[in-house]
DNA sequence: CTGGAAAGTTAGCACCTCTTACATATGTTA
DNA sequence: TAACATATGTAAGAGGTGCTAACTTTCCAG
Protein backbone atom coordinates (compact mmCIF):
# COMPACT_ATOMS: atom_id res chain seq x y z
CA UNK A 1 0.00 0.00 0.00
CA UNK A 2 1.55 3.25 1.48
CA UNK A 3 4.46 1.32 2.67
CA UNK A 4 6.16 1.64 -0.62
CA UNK A 5 7.84 4.96 0.49
CA UNK A 6 11.76 4.91 0.51
CA UNK A 7 11.84 2.42 3.45
CA UNK A 8 15.41 4.14 4.29
CA UNK A 9 13.95 7.48 5.39
CA UNK A 10 11.03 5.91 7.48
CA UNK A 11 13.86 3.58 9.23
CA UNK A 12 15.37 6.61 11.30
CA UNK A 13 11.65 8.47 11.57
CA UNK A 14 9.73 5.99 12.93
CA UNK A 15 11.56 4.88 16.04
CA UNK A 16 8.27 4.72 17.88
CA UNK A 17 7.81 1.07 16.09
CA UNK A 18 10.94 -0.27 16.61
CA UNK A 19 9.27 -2.41 19.45
CA UNK A 20 6.98 -4.24 17.12
CA UNK A 21 9.33 -4.10 13.62
CA UNK A 22 12.90 -3.42 14.77
CA UNK A 23 13.82 -1.40 11.98
CA UNK A 24 11.81 -0.27 8.12
CA UNK A 25 15.77 -1.51 6.70
CA UNK A 26 15.24 -4.77 7.31
CA UNK A 27 11.52 -5.61 7.33
CA UNK A 28 11.63 -7.60 10.17
CA UNK A 29 10.79 -11.20 8.46
CA UNK A 30 11.13 -10.32 4.72
CA UNK A 31 10.47 -14.18 3.75
CA UNK A 32 7.42 -14.33 6.10
CA UNK A 33 5.66 -10.65 4.69
CA UNK A 34 6.66 -11.95 1.05
CA UNK A 35 4.53 -15.42 1.67
CA UNK A 36 1.97 -13.50 2.50
CA UNK A 37 1.97 -10.63 0.10
CA UNK A 38 2.20 -13.99 -2.45
CA UNK A 39 -0.65 -15.58 -0.84
CA UNK A 40 -2.70 -12.25 -1.01
CA UNK A 41 -2.12 -11.87 -4.58
CA UNK A 42 -2.36 -15.27 -5.87
CA UNK A 43 -5.86 -15.38 -4.08
CA UNK A 44 -7.09 -12.34 -5.33
CA UNK A 45 -6.02 -12.37 -9.02
CA UNK A 46 -5.59 -16.02 -9.47
CA UNK A 47 -2.79 -18.61 -9.52
CA UNK A 48 -1.58 -16.94 -12.99
CA UNK A 49 -1.88 -13.39 -12.27
CA UNK A 50 0.50 -13.35 -9.76
CA UNK A 51 3.90 -11.34 -10.11
CA UNK A 52 7.24 -10.90 -8.21
CA UNK A 53 7.08 -7.24 -8.84
CA UNK A 54 3.35 -7.34 -7.06
CA UNK A 55 4.20 -9.11 -4.22
CA UNK A 56 7.19 -6.42 -4.19
CA UNK A 57 5.02 -3.77 -3.98
CA UNK A 58 2.70 -5.19 -1.58
CA UNK A 59 5.26 -5.94 0.93
CA UNK A 60 6.94 -2.71 0.00
CA UNK A 61 10.72 -3.64 -0.36
CA UNK A 62 12.41 -3.46 -3.89
CA UNK A 63 11.76 -6.39 -6.78
CA UNK A 64 14.86 -7.81 -6.05
CA UNK A 65 14.84 -7.96 -2.58
CA UNK A 66 13.01 -11.82 -2.59
CA UNK A 67 16.23 -13.41 -3.93
CA UNK A 68 18.23 -13.00 -0.49
CA UNK A 69 15.34 -15.23 0.35
CA UNK A 70 14.27 -17.55 -2.73
CA UNK A 71 15.52 -18.87 -5.66
CA UNK A 72 12.85 -17.67 -7.76
CA UNK A 73 9.81 -17.40 -8.37
CA UNK A 74 8.96 -20.67 -8.47
CA UNK A 75 10.19 -21.25 -4.99
CA UNK A 76 8.36 -18.14 -3.66
CA UNK A 77 4.94 -19.97 -4.95
CA UNK A 78 6.03 -23.12 -3.68
CA UNK A 79 6.81 -21.69 -0.16
CA UNK A 80 3.31 -20.49 0.44
CA UNK A 81 1.50 -23.38 -1.39
CA UNK A 82 3.41 -25.35 1.15
CA UNK A 83 2.22 -23.23 4.18
CA UNK A 84 -1.16 -23.65 2.65
CA UNK A 85 -1.10 -27.60 2.92
CA UNK A 86 -0.33 -26.80 6.49
CA UNK A 87 -3.24 -25.33 6.88
CA UNK A 88 -5.38 -27.55 4.78
CA UNK A 89 -4.03 -30.27 7.35
CA UNK A 90 -4.87 -29.11 10.55
CA UNK A 91 -8.37 -27.74 9.13
CA UNK A 92 -9.10 -30.91 8.37
CA UNK A 93 -8.09 -32.78 11.86
CA UNK A 94 -9.90 -29.89 13.06
CA UNK A 95 -12.90 -30.68 12.01
CA UNK A 96 -12.60 -34.33 12.75
CA UNK A 97 -12.52 -33.25 16.60
CA UNK A 98 -16.07 -34.32 18.69
CA UNK A 99 -16.74 -36.64 15.94
CA UNK A 100 -17.23 -40.15 17.10
CA UNK A 101 -14.86 -42.68 15.97
CA UNK A 102 -15.44 -45.19 13.31
CA UNK A 103 -18.52 -42.93 11.68
CA UNK A 104 -19.21 -42.02 8.43
CA UNK A 105 -19.94 -38.86 9.64
CA UNK A 106 -16.00 -38.61 10.16
CA UNK A 107 -15.70 -39.02 6.15
CA UNK A 108 -17.99 -36.51 5.51
CA UNK A 109 -15.97 -34.24 7.88
CA UNK A 110 -13.19 -34.57 5.79
CA UNK A 111 -15.37 -34.20 2.46
CA UNK A 112 -16.42 -30.52 3.67
CA UNK A 113 -13.76 -29.68 5.15
CA UNK A 114 -11.96 -30.37 1.62
CA UNK A 115 -14.52 -28.69 -0.59
CA UNK A 116 -14.76 -25.68 2.20
CA UNK A 117 -10.85 -25.42 1.71
CA UNK A 118 -10.92 -25.44 -2.30
CA UNK A 119 -13.47 -22.85 -2.17
CA UNK A 120 -11.78 -20.31 0.82
CA UNK A 121 -8.24 -20.84 -0.72
CA UNK A 122 -9.34 -21.59 -3.83
CA UNK A 123 -5.76 -20.20 -5.18
CA UNK A 124 -3.61 -22.42 -3.49
CA UNK A 125 -5.83 -25.33 -3.99
CA UNK A 126 -5.68 -24.29 -7.60
CA UNK A 127 -1.73 -24.30 -7.84
CA UNK A 128 -1.45 -26.87 -5.82
CA UNK A 129 -3.50 -29.35 -7.98
CA UNK A 130 -4.29 -27.01 -10.99
CA UNK A 131 -1.77 -29.20 -13.13
CA UNK A 132 1.16 -27.07 -12.52
CA UNK A 133 2.67 -30.13 -11.65
CA UNK A 134 6.02 -29.70 -13.65
CA UNK A 135 6.43 -26.72 -12.11
CA UNK A 136 5.42 -27.55 -8.12
CA UNK A 137 7.27 -30.59 -8.17
CA UNK A 138 8.57 -30.39 -4.68
CA UNK A 139 9.11 -33.25 -2.83
CA UNK A 140 7.95 -31.65 0.32
CA UNK A 141 4.35 -30.97 -1.26
CA UNK A 142 4.07 -34.10 -2.38
CA UNK A 143 4.64 -35.46 0.99
CA UNK A 144 2.14 -32.75 2.54
CA UNK A 145 -0.46 -33.89 0.14
CA UNK A 146 0.39 -37.49 0.91
CA UNK A 147 0.00 -36.62 4.87
CA UNK A 148 -3.68 -35.18 4.29
CA UNK A 149 -4.48 -38.30 1.78
CA UNK A 150 -3.27 -40.56 4.65
CA UNK A 151 -6.09 -39.15 7.24
CA UNK A 152 -8.61 -40.34 4.78
CA UNK A 153 -7.04 -43.54 4.52
CA UNK A 154 -6.58 -43.87 8.04
CA UNK A 155 -10.88 -43.06 8.81
CA UNK A 156 -11.57 -45.05 5.89
CA UNK A 157 -9.89 -48.39 7.61
CA UNK A 158 -10.92 -48.19 11.11
CA UNK A 159 -14.68 -47.17 9.40
CA UNK A 160 -14.65 -50.53 7.73
CA UNK A 161 -12.89 -52.36 10.91
CA UNK A 162 -10.11 -52.76 9.40
CA UNK A 163 -6.54 -53.00 11.64
CA UNK A 164 -4.42 -51.70 8.63
CA UNK A 165 -4.77 -49.92 5.21
CA UNK A 166 -5.22 -52.90 2.87
CA UNK A 167 -6.34 -52.16 -0.79
CA UNK A 168 -9.46 -52.37 -0.45
CA UNK A 169 -9.42 -49.63 2.10
CA UNK A 170 -6.63 -47.84 -0.46
CA UNK A 171 -9.27 -48.53 -3.00
CA UNK A 172 -12.18 -46.54 -1.57
CA UNK A 173 -10.18 -43.96 -0.09
CA UNK A 174 -8.53 -43.52 -3.44
CA UNK A 175 -12.24 -42.78 -4.96
CA UNK A 176 -13.31 -40.92 -2.34
CA UNK A 177 -10.64 -38.77 -2.83
CA UNK A 178 -11.56 -38.49 -6.40
CA UNK A 179 -15.30 -37.61 -5.92
CA UNK A 180 -14.29 -34.70 -3.46
CA UNK A 181 -11.63 -33.58 -5.70
CA UNK A 182 -13.37 -33.60 -8.56
CA UNK A 183 -16.40 -31.93 -6.71
CA UNK A 184 -14.61 -29.26 -5.48
CA UNK A 185 -12.85 -28.23 -8.44
CA UNK A 186 -16.42 -28.17 -10.18
CA UNK A 187 -17.31 -25.76 -7.59
CA UNK A 188 -14.65 -23.58 -8.24
CA UNK A 189 -15.08 -23.44 -11.64
CA UNK A 190 -18.35 -22.46 -11.17
CA UNK A 191 -19.37 -25.63 -13.49
CA UNK A 192 -22.99 -26.40 -11.75
CA UNK A 193 -25.84 -24.27 -13.02
CA UNK A 194 -28.01 -25.50 -10.02
CA UNK A 195 -26.86 -27.44 -7.24
CA UNK A 196 -24.15 -25.62 -5.50
CA UNK A 197 -25.48 -25.02 -2.41
CA UNK A 198 -24.12 -25.86 1.32
CA UNK A 199 -26.93 -28.45 1.46
CA UNK A 200 -26.62 -29.97 -1.49
CA UNK A 201 -23.18 -30.70 -1.05
CA UNK A 202 -23.15 -32.01 2.35
CA UNK A 203 -26.28 -34.80 0.87
CA UNK A 204 -23.95 -36.05 -1.74
CA UNK A 205 -21.00 -36.13 0.29
CA UNK A 206 -22.38 -38.20 2.88
CA UNK A 207 -24.52 -40.10 -0.26
CA UNK A 208 -21.24 -40.80 -1.27
CA UNK A 209 -19.82 -41.69 1.55
CA UNK A 210 -22.64 -43.87 2.45
CA UNK A 211 -22.56 -45.72 -1.26
CA UNK A 212 -18.08 -46.32 -0.95
CA UNK A 213 -18.38 -47.72 2.78
CA UNK A 214 -21.03 -50.12 2.56
CA UNK A 215 -21.92 -52.73 0.43
CA UNK A 216 -19.43 -55.57 -0.24
CA UNK A 217 -16.03 -54.78 -1.10
CA UNK A 218 -15.34 -52.32 -4.08
CA UNK A 219 -12.14 -54.96 -5.02
CA UNK B 1 -11.57 -16.19 -50.21
CA UNK B 2 -9.86 -18.79 -48.52
CA UNK B 3 -7.02 -20.99 -50.37
CA UNK B 4 -6.98 -24.30 -48.74
CA UNK B 5 -3.30 -24.75 -49.00
CA UNK B 6 -2.19 -26.32 -46.18
CA UNK B 7 -0.49 -24.00 -43.88
CA UNK B 8 0.93 -25.49 -41.02
CA UNK B 9 2.94 -28.76 -42.51
CA UNK B 10 4.66 -26.42 -45.02
CA UNK B 11 4.73 -23.51 -42.51
CA UNK B 12 6.95 -25.97 -40.24
CA UNK B 13 8.73 -27.48 -43.65
CA UNK B 14 10.59 -23.81 -43.14
CA UNK B 15 12.24 -22.64 -46.13
CA UNK B 16 12.54 -25.26 -48.15
CA UNK B 17 8.38 -24.58 -48.49
CA UNK B 18 9.18 -21.17 -48.88
CA UNK B 19 11.35 -22.08 -52.04
CA UNK B 20 8.73 -24.20 -53.59
CA UNK B 21 5.77 -21.40 -53.03
CA UNK B 22 7.52 -18.52 -54.12
CA UNK B 23 6.24 -15.58 -51.35
CA UNK B 24 4.85 -16.98 -48.51
CA UNK B 25 3.34 -13.53 -47.47
CA UNK B 26 0.38 -14.47 -46.90
CA UNK B 27 0.13 -17.98 -44.95
CA UNK B 28 -2.84 -19.43 -46.27
CA UNK B 29 -4.55 -19.99 -42.96
CA UNK B 30 -2.58 -18.62 -40.44
CA UNK B 31 -5.54 -18.69 -37.75
CA UNK B 32 -5.67 -22.21 -37.79
CA UNK B 33 -1.65 -22.47 -38.10
CA UNK B 34 -2.26 -20.30 -34.83
CA UNK B 35 -4.52 -22.40 -32.97
CA UNK B 36 -2.30 -25.45 -34.04
CA UNK B 37 0.76 -24.36 -32.77
CA UNK B 38 -0.96 -23.06 -29.88
CA UNK B 39 -2.24 -26.57 -28.86
CA UNK B 40 1.24 -28.14 -29.48
CA UNK B 41 2.71 -25.35 -27.18
CA UNK B 42 0.35 -26.06 -24.75
CA UNK B 43 0.30 -29.91 -24.46
CA UNK B 44 4.10 -29.92 -24.64
CA UNK B 45 5.09 -27.12 -22.05
CA UNK B 46 1.97 -26.70 -19.49
CA UNK B 47 -0.82 -23.95 -19.61
CA UNK B 48 1.34 -21.33 -18.20
CA UNK B 49 4.15 -21.93 -19.97
CA UNK B 50 2.73 -20.88 -23.56
CA UNK B 51 3.37 -17.36 -24.95
CA UNK B 52 2.78 -15.83 -28.03
CA UNK B 53 5.99 -15.14 -29.64
CA UNK B 54 6.65 -18.78 -29.23
CA UNK B 55 3.47 -19.94 -31.43
CA UNK B 56 4.57 -16.76 -34.21
CA UNK B 57 8.00 -18.39 -34.21
CA UNK B 58 6.40 -22.21 -34.56
CA UNK B 59 4.11 -20.80 -37.11
CA UNK B 60 6.60 -19.01 -38.70
CA UNK B 61 5.25 -15.34 -38.65
CA UNK B 62 6.42 -12.32 -37.09
CA UNK B 63 5.62 -11.68 -33.49
CA UNK B 64 2.33 -9.39 -34.44
CA UNK B 65 0.78 -11.52 -36.88
CA UNK B 66 -1.73 -13.31 -34.24
CA UNK B 67 -3.16 -9.62 -33.67
CA UNK B 68 -5.09 -9.84 -37.07
CA UNK B 69 -6.79 -13.18 -36.04
CA UNK B 70 -7.39 -12.82 -32.14
CA UNK B 71 -7.92 -9.94 -29.97
CA UNK B 72 -4.97 -11.08 -27.37
CA UNK B 73 -3.58 -14.24 -26.40
CA UNK B 74 -6.77 -14.79 -24.11
CA UNK B 75 -8.93 -15.21 -26.88
CA UNK B 76 -6.27 -17.65 -29.17
CA UNK B 77 -6.47 -19.50 -25.95
CA UNK B 78 -10.40 -19.47 -25.89
CA UNK B 79 -9.98 -20.47 -29.43
CA UNK B 80 -7.52 -23.22 -29.08
CA UNK B 81 -9.67 -24.35 -25.80
CA UNK B 82 -12.71 -24.55 -28.17
CA UNK B 83 -11.55 -26.77 -30.38
CA UNK B 84 -10.56 -29.22 -27.62
CA UNK B 85 -13.58 -29.38 -26.72
CA UNK B 86 -15.57 -30.01 -29.68
CA UNK B 87 -13.05 -33.57 -30.47
CA UNK B 88 -13.51 -33.55 -26.80
CA UNK B 89 -17.33 -34.32 -27.18
CA UNK B 90 -17.15 -35.90 -30.43
CA UNK B 91 -15.16 -38.77 -28.89
CA UNK B 92 -17.14 -39.46 -26.10
CA UNK B 93 -20.02 -40.19 -28.49
CA UNK B 94 -17.49 -42.03 -30.57
CA UNK B 95 -16.82 -44.30 -27.77
CA UNK B 96 -20.97 -44.89 -27.01
CA UNK B 97 -21.00 -46.65 -30.48
CA UNK B 98 -21.87 -50.16 -30.40
CA UNK B 99 -22.56 -50.45 -26.93
CA UNK B 100 -26.19 -51.37 -25.88
CA UNK B 101 -29.08 -48.64 -24.55
CA UNK B 102 -29.85 -48.48 -21.44
CA UNK B 103 -26.62 -50.11 -19.84
CA UNK B 104 -24.03 -48.63 -17.42
CA UNK B 105 -21.57 -49.93 -19.64
CA UNK B 106 -22.43 -46.57 -21.64
CA UNK B 107 -21.81 -44.84 -18.22
CA UNK B 108 -18.07 -46.33 -17.71
CA UNK B 109 -16.86 -45.59 -21.33
CA UNK B 110 -18.40 -42.04 -21.14
CA UNK B 111 -16.09 -41.81 -18.21
CA UNK B 112 -13.36 -43.98 -19.40
CA UNK B 113 -12.77 -41.31 -22.29
CA UNK B 114 -12.77 -38.61 -20.49
CA UNK B 115 -10.10 -39.94 -18.65
CA UNK B 116 -8.40 -40.60 -21.52
CA UNK B 117 -9.16 -37.13 -22.79
CA UNK B 118 -7.51 -35.70 -19.32
CA UNK B 119 -4.64 -37.54 -20.11
CA UNK B 120 -3.79 -37.21 -23.81
CA UNK B 121 -4.95 -33.62 -23.82
CA UNK B 122 -3.68 -32.74 -20.40
CA UNK B 123 -2.69 -29.07 -21.51
CA UNK B 124 -6.55 -28.49 -23.28
CA UNK B 125 -7.89 -30.17 -20.35
CA UNK B 126 -5.77 -28.62 -17.26
CA UNK B 127 -7.02 -25.10 -19.36
CA UNK B 128 -10.49 -25.67 -19.53
CA UNK B 129 -10.60 -27.18 -15.84
CA UNK B 130 -8.15 -25.90 -14.15
CA UNK B 131 -9.51 -22.91 -12.58
CA UNK B 132 -8.53 -20.03 -15.28
CA UNK B 133 -12.16 -19.54 -14.86
CA UNK B 134 -11.58 -15.80 -14.43
CA UNK B 135 -9.61 -15.55 -18.14
CA UNK B 136 -11.53 -18.23 -19.91
CA UNK B 137 -15.34 -17.55 -19.08
CA UNK B 138 -16.22 -17.32 -22.63
CA UNK B 139 -19.96 -18.33 -22.84
CA UNK B 140 -18.91 -20.54 -26.03
CA UNK B 141 -16.55 -22.93 -23.25
CA UNK B 142 -19.17 -22.38 -21.03
CA UNK B 143 -21.83 -23.92 -23.66
CA UNK B 144 -19.23 -26.56 -24.73
CA UNK B 145 -19.16 -28.13 -21.67
CA UNK B 146 -22.58 -28.18 -20.83
CA UNK B 147 -23.49 -29.91 -23.95
CA UNK B 148 -20.70 -32.77 -23.21
CA UNK B 149 -22.49 -33.33 -19.51
CA UNK B 150 -25.82 -33.13 -21.20
CA UNK B 151 -24.15 -35.88 -23.09
CA UNK B 152 -24.48 -37.85 -19.73
CA UNK B 153 -27.23 -36.46 -18.39
CA UNK B 154 -29.04 -38.06 -20.91
CA UNK B 155 -27.83 -41.32 -20.56
CA UNK B 156 -28.47 -41.71 -16.94
CA UNK B 157 -31.59 -40.80 -17.43
CA UNK B 158 -32.28 -43.35 -19.85
CA UNK B 159 -30.04 -46.14 -17.55
CA UNK B 160 -32.61 -45.51 -15.06
CA UNK B 161 -35.89 -45.80 -17.25
CA UNK B 162 -36.58 -42.31 -17.03
CA UNK B 163 -37.68 -40.62 -19.92
CA UNK B 164 -36.88 -36.53 -18.68
CA UNK B 165 -33.64 -35.44 -16.61
CA UNK B 166 -35.32 -35.20 -13.08
CA UNK B 167 -33.58 -33.60 -10.11
CA UNK B 168 -32.56 -37.55 -9.34
CA UNK B 169 -31.19 -37.90 -12.66
CA UNK B 170 -29.23 -34.74 -11.99
CA UNK B 171 -27.87 -35.24 -8.92
CA UNK B 172 -26.90 -38.64 -10.08
CA UNK B 173 -24.90 -37.13 -13.26
CA UNK B 174 -23.01 -34.67 -11.21
CA UNK B 175 -21.95 -36.60 -8.67
CA UNK B 176 -20.74 -39.02 -11.47
CA UNK B 177 -19.34 -36.21 -13.47
CA UNK B 178 -17.16 -34.88 -9.94
CA UNK B 179 -16.16 -38.43 -9.52
CA UNK B 180 -14.20 -38.92 -13.05
CA UNK B 181 -13.50 -35.58 -13.03
CA UNK B 182 -11.25 -36.00 -9.89
CA UNK B 183 -10.24 -39.01 -11.16
CA UNK B 184 -8.67 -37.37 -14.17
CA UNK B 185 -6.92 -34.53 -12.35
CA UNK B 186 -5.40 -37.15 -9.27
CA UNK B 187 -4.37 -38.94 -12.39
CA UNK B 188 -3.30 -35.83 -14.88
CA UNK B 189 -1.18 -34.74 -11.51
CA UNK B 190 0.35 -38.41 -10.71
CA UNK B 191 -1.33 -38.50 -7.19
CA UNK B 192 -1.14 -41.92 -6.65
CA UNK B 193 1.56 -43.87 -5.86
CA UNK B 194 0.31 -46.64 -7.25
CA UNK B 195 -3.73 -47.65 -8.44
CA UNK B 196 -2.98 -45.72 -11.92
CA UNK B 197 -2.87 -48.40 -14.49
CA UNK B 198 -5.87 -48.72 -16.67
CA UNK B 199 -7.40 -52.02 -15.16
CA UNK B 200 -7.58 -49.91 -11.99
CA UNK B 201 -9.30 -47.29 -13.49
CA UNK B 202 -11.88 -49.08 -15.36
CA UNK B 203 -12.77 -51.02 -11.99
CA UNK B 204 -13.36 -47.85 -10.19
CA UNK B 205 -15.46 -46.54 -12.98
CA UNK B 206 -17.46 -49.41 -13.29
CA UNK B 207 -18.20 -49.59 -9.39
CA UNK B 208 -18.97 -46.23 -9.41
CA UNK B 209 -21.21 -46.33 -12.24
CA UNK B 210 -22.54 -49.42 -10.24
CA UNK B 211 -22.82 -47.50 -6.93
CA UNK B 212 -24.56 -43.89 -8.39
CA UNK B 213 -27.43 -45.71 -10.76
CA UNK B 214 -28.46 -48.54 -8.77
CA UNK B 215 -30.28 -48.63 -4.70
CA UNK B 216 -32.23 -45.94 -4.02
CA UNK B 217 -32.53 -42.71 -5.57
CA UNK B 218 -29.84 -40.46 -4.16
CA UNK B 219 -31.97 -37.62 -3.42
C1' DC C 1 -6.49 -1.94 -64.29
C1' DT C 2 -6.82 -0.25 -60.21
C1' DG C 3 -7.98 1.11 -55.52
C1' DG C 4 -9.37 -0.55 -51.10
C1' DA C 5 -9.43 -4.29 -47.81
C1' DA C 6 -6.94 -8.04 -45.82
C1' DA C 7 -2.97 -9.90 -44.03
C1' DG C 8 1.46 -9.56 -43.37
C1' DT C 9 5.78 -6.64 -41.68
C1' DT C 10 9.07 -3.74 -38.56
C1' DA C 11 9.68 -0.72 -34.65
C1' DG C 12 8.84 0.25 -30.24
C1' DC C 13 6.53 0.91 -25.52
C1' DA C 14 5.55 -0.74 -21.03
C1' DC C 15 6.01 -4.28 -18.04
C1' DC C 16 7.98 -8.60 -16.14
C1' DT C 17 11.59 -11.94 -14.33
C1' DC C 18 15.85 -12.41 -12.70
C1' DT C 19 21.02 -11.12 -12.23
C1' DT C 20 24.88 -8.42 -10.81
C1' DA C 21 27.30 -4.77 -8.40
C1' DC C 22 26.96 -2.02 -4.64
C1' DA C 23 25.06 0.13 -0.11
C1' DT C 24 23.31 -0.02 4.59
C1' DA C 25 21.90 -1.79 9.39
C1' DT C 26 22.68 -4.91 13.15
C1' DG C 27 24.92 -7.96 16.38
C1' DT C 28 29.16 -9.61 18.06
C1' DT C 29 33.60 -9.37 19.32
C1' DA C 30 37.56 -7.15 21.00
C1' DT D 1 32.69 1.88 22.11
C1' DA D 2 34.70 0.80 17.32
C1' DA D 3 34.75 -2.01 13.68
C1' DC D 4 33.97 -5.88 11.06
C1' DA D 5 31.07 -9.64 9.03
C1' DT D 6 26.88 -10.71 7.58
C1' DA D 7 22.24 -10.29 6.53
C1' DT D 8 19.46 -7.52 4.04
C1' DG D 9 18.39 -4.05 1.21
C1' DT D 10 18.90 -0.88 -3.49
C1' DA D 11 19.80 0.51 -8.36
C1' DA D 12 20.58 -0.63 -12.90
C1' DG D 13 20.15 -3.53 -16.69
C1' DA D 14 19.72 -7.77 -19.87
C1' DG D 15 16.50 -10.31 -22.15
C1' DG D 16 11.66 -11.79 -22.74
C1' DT D 17 6.57 -10.79 -23.41
C1' DG D 18 1.95 -8.72 -24.80
C1' DC D 19 0.28 -5.54 -27.58
C1' DT D 20 -0.12 -1.19 -30.71
C1' DA D 21 1.01 1.92 -34.50
C1' DA D 22 2.21 2.61 -38.88
C1' DC D 23 3.98 0.79 -43.00
C1' DT D 24 4.07 -2.79 -47.00
C1' DT D 25 2.53 -6.47 -49.79
C1' DT D 26 -1.03 -9.23 -51.77
C1' DC D 27 -5.69 -10.28 -53.08
C1' DC D 28 -9.85 -9.39 -55.30
C1' DA D 29 -13.94 -6.99 -57.00
C1' DG D 30 -15.74 -3.30 -59.84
Amino acid sequence: MKRSENTLIEANADRTGKRLKKSRYHHGDLRAGLIEATRRLVEEKGPDGFSVSDACRLAGVSTAAPYKHFKDKNEMIVAMVLEGMVRFRSNILGALEGIPEATPERITAIGREYVNFALRENGIFRLKFGGFTDRLDDPRLQRAGQATFDILLHEVATCLGESEVTDDVRQRGFMLWSFVHGLSFLLVDKQLATMGGESDRDHMLSEIARRLLTDRPVS
